[in-house]
DNA sequence: CTCCATACCTATTTGTTATAGGTAAGACAG
DNA sequence: CTGTCTTACCTATAACAAATAGGTATGGAG
């Protein structure tokens, strides 16, 4: 159900993940919704794109995990650790390097 | 050899190809050190990365190669067909796309 | 004649997203 | 109380692209 073109995303998913955590504690569900919202419809990733990298970045200890009950019901809730921090710092300067890279090589147009 | 930490890089590759071929007629070597010297040293590509690139290209058509002498040596010069064109304006929307989907999720810092 | 840079190539590995399912519980309509 | 929808979670497999790690051959410099 992703519409997003594939290209482009690799990284993509976990600096989102990692982003949208450091401002507040998310569950999966949650998360998979709040990519859509914050990138105004850009990213609609599927949850078996999001779900994946949680667990990736669970054993990573980049995330913590803890399950919560809200609204009679049993979610799991995760957090940023400092690694987690330290990590989404990295990829995002990754990121600026990458962009900026492209923008360079682009030029002018399609800049 | 390639000194790009490989996240965020997919599409990137062709994008860059397309986009320094759509200037001027080169060759595989010549482009690998174009893509180098152009991201002012952000992308060092090594050739393992670069010829597939063109091939593939080549094959889906929207690359042209020719074989020429220069300097006594046999080269293979690649040039971007319409296609290609339409191709590397495509990528380009879609690279656009996803980098401003990303600025918005990052948002203020890190932005 | 040796060595290095040029110039080309590709099989394999690695890493990631995308797909395509599946399970279960609560809400709500009929 | 039954069916259906949304929520919420999960994972195995496929698909795909870059990176790695080789290999070959030629020309020029020393």
């Amino acid at each position: 159900m992703a519409k997003t073109n594939a290209l482009f995303m690799s990284g993509v998913p976990e600096l989102l993940v990692l982003r949208l955590l450091a401002r507040e504690e998310m569950y999966g569900y949650q998360l998979v919704r709040a990519i859509k919202a914050a990138s105004n419809e850009t990213f609609d990733l599927a949850e078996g794109v999001v779900y994946p990298v949680l667990h990736s970045l669970e054993v990573r200890k980049l995330l913590k995990a803890r399950e919560k009950m809200a609204e009679g019901r049993s979610r799991i809730y995760y957090t940023l650790t400092a690694k987690g921090s330290k990590r989404l710092a990295e990829l995002s300067e990754q990121w600026q390097r990458v962009r900026d890279g492209v923008a360079q090589v682009l030029g002018g147009q399609y800049a």
